[in-house]
DNA sequence: TGCGAGACTTGGAAAAATCTTA
DNA sequence: TAAGATTTTTCCAAGTCTCGCA
């Protein structure tokens, strides 16, 4: 077998891999002996243009403070921001707090923000300008930085480091309806972060003069660097500054979770046949346990956790509402909700009668508000997954059929002779319906109808000079002179054969293009990839039928995934 | 038991980088 | 060889799930 993964060569005796030791000290309590880094930096300071934001045709001019805010709102419009309404609601709100009650500013709709916005517009257009040189020099000078603080040495080893620059100030673009989109982020200080660095370690010194980290703490028992919270933002979470994915923190974290997975694949079967007794015969709450669980593991939903006031009203599986089901013949049943992010899940399926029933009750009586599992929380979901095995949760059914999946449509792979592209697609294919399945999807990319208009058109070509050269062989074949023989087409028989064989190749590699495009207009590939597919199973195939490992991971993924390069072609999930 | 804090994973959009094409 | 298309990375929001406390 060729070579097919560039990998660092393991010199004698060297066991510097954290994936190829026997023994790895017990990761679930102490997580580091030894950590040291440079802690966060700071975005740069905001410079002011003094350019004025015009009042009822008035020029007002704004202090830095509010300028900088105005900016932000400037670099919104013509956005959908701009009119969303939640998000001008709370900005108007924020904003106008920034100045006195006596101040004449009252309203948002009589802000004039043209002249700022026109500033941002020329900003963008200087900095699309730049010179190739400029853009070097740029990345070279963030490289520097980045090679110089953007590592940790943790127990010895040099770790890569994801976030060091700490959020910068903006506005808060809370996804679908969330009640506090357009509230404003601050800059944060020195004082609002706290370090996390070994009791024997050199604690990172503050980058700003005069000022001081919030808190330097030693806590081996987390994997995180440092972390901070937005003073003025109460519903804000706390952010956290971790390894990258390529680090050991990351990557062990990784592996256990497929592992987990795997474990799970050999109780399913008893896990199934639990939760259809419990759908069957027992008591309100377990048919409400058992049913929810079927849901979970047949359409791959998320377990679905109670959300706050604060935040936009979404759900997953426990939290879905009566309004969210409706029923259909033939034991179907159409969910109909708004998920993680606000994405629509919108699908018909086939269900088990007893399934079906049981959801018919759950819902006789209710109001179209009231939850469908009333008797149950996402607590007592998981506690009865503990059941079965010790680490067992919900979110584990996602990583299990996504894994499952691809690597039973990846089995069905038998032509070995294909061309690598082919073979590339073969696995998209693959991708593509286990993204279906976790509902990952994104927004039509922009231009879509256009772009798929102009390969349309290229594929028209393309059938009009296969026929051309089609009528041509004709020629030939009844010695006569072809048609078009001033176009320039092959002189021979033979010549227009290749023609006409490398015509066909062509259309039909555009045919699939085009078939590609339009399949992935709203699915996203790459969460799936990243997050939910044991890489092992990409990785074994790639050997198994010699697809180079960089033709479906990027560099990336291929770091990320570094533990899982060394599988055997044998391996299986 | 219920709840919130805390820590970690998962998610789509946007920016940046790279590739393709006229 | 620049503009446009596509892929990859970055950004930061939004989930899951455990734990400790009242």
């Amino acid at each position: 077998m060729t070579e097919l993964v560039n990998l660092p060569k393991k010199r004698k005796g060297e066991s510097t891999n954290w994936w190829e030791e026997d023994e790895l000290d017990d990761f679930s309590i102490q997580k580091w002996k030894s950590l040291e880094h440079h802690g966060v930096i700071f975005p740069p300071d905001y410079i002011p243009h003094s350019i004025p934001l015009f009042y009822d045709g008035e020029a007002i001019s704004l202090t830095p403070e509010q300028e900088e805010v105005a900016t932000w709102w400037s670099s919104v419009i013509g956005t959908e921001w701009e009119t969303k309404e939640i998000f001008r609601k709370n900005f108007e709100h924020n904003f106008l707090k920034l100045f006195t009650s006596d101040h004449k500013i009252k309203s948002l709709d009589k802000c004039d923000f043209k002249k700022i916005a026109e500033y941002v517009e020329a900003q963008r257009e200087i900095k699309k300008a730049r010179l190739p040189e400029e853009k070097k020099q740029e990345r070279e000078a963030k490289q520097k930085i980045d090679e110089e603080i953007g590592y940790g040495i943790v127990d010895g080893k040099r770790e890569k480091i994801s976030n060091i620059i700490v959020e910068p100030p903006g506005l808060f673009r809370g996804r679908g309806q969330h009640p506090k989109a357009g509230y404003i982020k601050a800059r944060l200080r020195p004082e609002d972060i706290t370090i996390n660095v070994g009791k024997s370690n050199l604690v990172p010194k503050c980058p700003v003069p005069g000022h001081a980290w919030k808190n330097v703490v030693h806590n081996s028992y987390v994997t995180w660097l440092a972390y901070y919270k937005d003073p003025e933002l109460s519903f804000s979470n706390v952010k956290y500054v971790y390894l990258a994915a390529s680090s050991k923190f990351k990557g062990l974290n990784d592996k256990l979770k497929y592992e987990k997975a795997r474990k799970l694949r050999g109780l399913i079967d008893g896990i199934r046949s639990d939760y259809f007794d419990k759908i069957k015969k027992d008591n309100q709450v377990n048919k409400q346990l058992g049913t929810a669980l079927y849901l979970i593991d047949k359409l791959a939903l998320r377990v679905g956790n109670e959300k706050t006031e604060d935040e936009a009203d979404t759900v997953g599986c426990c939290s879905l509402k009566v309004s969210n089901i409706s029923f259909k013949e033939n034991y179907q049943i159409t969910l109909d909700f708004l998920g993680k992010d606000s994405m629509r899940y919108f699908n018909t399926v086939s269900i088990d009668p007893n399934v079906h029933e049981n959801l018919k009750k759950f819902v006789e009586g209710k109001g179209q508000d009231e939850e469908l599992f009333d008797l149950i929380t996402t607590s007592s979901l998981n506690e009865y997954l503990k059941t079965f095995m010790k680490s067992l949760s919900a979110k584990v059914f996602r990583t299990y059929n996504a894994s499952v999946t691809l690597q039973m449509l990846l089995a069905k792979f038998n032509n070995k002779k294909m061309q690598v592209e082919e073979k590339v697609q073969f696995y998209t294919d693959a991708n593509r319906e286990v993204a279906i399945l976790c509902n990952h999807q994104k927004s039509t990319p922009k231009n879509f109808e256009v772009q798929m208009e102009k390969m349309q058109d290229k594929l028209k070509d393309k059938l009009e000079s296969l026929s051309l050269l089609e009528t041509h062989l004709k020629g030939f074949l009844s010695k006569k002179i072809a048609q078009n023989a001033d176009k320039k087409l092959p002189t021979s028989e033979e010549n227009t054969r290749k023609a006409i064989v490398r015509a066909k190749t062509s259309v039909k590699n555009m045919e699939i293009k085009l078939k590609m495009k339009d399949d992935n207009k709203t699915i996203a590939l790459g969460t799936s990839k990243i997050n939910y597919m044991d890489p092992r199973i990409t990785v074994a195939w790639c050997k198994n039928n010699e697809v180079p490992i960089e033709k479906v991971f990027p560099k990336a993924l291929r770091s990320k995934f570094i533990w899982a390069m060394y599988t055997e072609p044998a391996w299986e999930f």
